[in-house]
DNA sequence: CGGCGGCTTGATCGGTCTCAAGTACGGTGG
DNA sequence: CCACCGTACTTGAGACCGATCAAGCCGCCG
């Protein structure tokens, strides 16, 4: 797991931003974004920004997936969240990353100079507020992230794939962007554990696997049940 | 677990505020709490808000600990965190508390309205600056609570020790506010594994125990390097 | 002194991890 | 079009860590 993730890191460079390209706003909050922010592409498994380092953007998924880490000293990797289109990553409120992020599948991404969002809410309080209410939605996130980790490995699975089919399906079926090994160090579990999970929900009529990533809830009652 | 805190909540009743009594300034962040806030005693394990209930009141403990918590579905209770004298807690975004919160022990907390803080948010930017940093700074406490809990028993006994002496005390001895249960809630183990744990850590010298609330940290170096 | 709550210790159980092997799938080259 | 390869995923057997169940201990307070 470290070895793979390793080799990642080694094969991403940075990429030259392109601030020349000024795309068309795009709904969603921080409307200041779409007005001034540049986009960028990232390729799968690019390291989009390393813990530690300075915080000098803000980013916004617009195409494909993003997920942030950080890894253990085991040389575990823990994933902290996954982003998908439309949402908002990278703010800080200190001067640096607490997370690394990488690109999942090949993605798009808005990029915004920190600095433009900072300077902004000091002049304007409903700005100020808007950074409030992303950072407290934050919160909330990493809350229920961290509520999932004390449960059982059918609970935790269970959560994953309602909260995936929540925000990325319209109807039953979820193509999921990320791998067993993303699912894994997301839920804080091996993939065996995760394979073995989904096999299990497969056989009580839960889900329905056609491809691995292709899935279908086809008792979403059952699988909230699990956490009844 | 369950039914002691089940007992806990049926005990507690929902005390009087004191509004008469306006206290004196007490130096931290949220300087207007100081000024337009009135002060409140809680018992030991008496409620002070619960989960769901409307968010009207922002708290800061003066004197005692507090522990914020949510109950699963299988009835264990899972700890937020804890809040020592000038923490700050129950400041939401929404409308309603995320979690449940006590008093660990005898407590004085200082309470404000909401809706003092967010209205003088609304007109006074650095006010505004200081509810982001703040709650920025709870984001950041999750974050690295929720990386405990995916480490060893050891570890997470460790992190926990270490944590609590940077926080109350000044020397290497630490009187403990909270039981082996509230521990194990907050780390996500049963209280037996914790009260394991401790007992190696005394045999590895890494701590003392005189009583089972009064730590003495003999060691850091090697609390620390558990977690290497 | 007795009783009770909080803590410790012991023995056993069970869920998840580890290690190992096997399978499916997508891409590449013949 | 198929053979081959590598990567991702699944499945199996056994080990291990922490949970569970049960008993005993300690300190405090009536």
């Amino acid at each position: 797991m470290l070895k793979e993730n390793q080799l990642r890191k080694v094969a991403a460079s940075r990429p030259q931003m392109n601030l020349a390209h000024r795309p068309a706003p795009i709904p969603g909050s921080f409307g200041v974004m779409e007005r001034i922010g540049s986009q960028m592409k990232f390729g799968r498994n690019q390291e989009i920004f390393g813990e530690n380092e300075p915080a000098e953007y803000v980013y916004k998924v617009v195409k494909g997936a993003v997920r942030t880490y950080k890894i253990l000293c085991d040389g575990r990797r823990q994933i902290g969240a996954f982003y998908l289109p439309g949402d908002i990553f990278g703010l800080e409120i200190g001067k640096d990353h607490q997370v690394s992020a990488e690109a999942i599948n090949d993605a798009v991404v808005l990029v915004i100079r920190r600095s433009a969002v900072v300077s902004l809410a000091e002049r304007d309080c409903r700005a100020a507020r808007e950074l409030w209410i992303f950072t407290g939605r934050e919160l909330h996130r990493v809350q229920e992230h961290m509520m999932l980790l004390v449960k059982s490995a059918q609970q935790r699975v269970a959560c994953f794939l309602l909260e995936m089919s929540e925000r990325l399906a319209t109807t039953d079926a979820v193509e999921l962007p990320m791998s067993r090994q993303d699912i894994g160090d997301y839920l804080g579990l091996t993939i065996e554990t995760v394979s073995r999970t989904m096999t299990q929900l497969v056989s009580n009529h839960a889900i329905g696997l056609s491809t691995s990533r292709h899935i279908v809830l086809r008792n979403r009652k059952a699988l909230r049940e699990l956490n009844s």
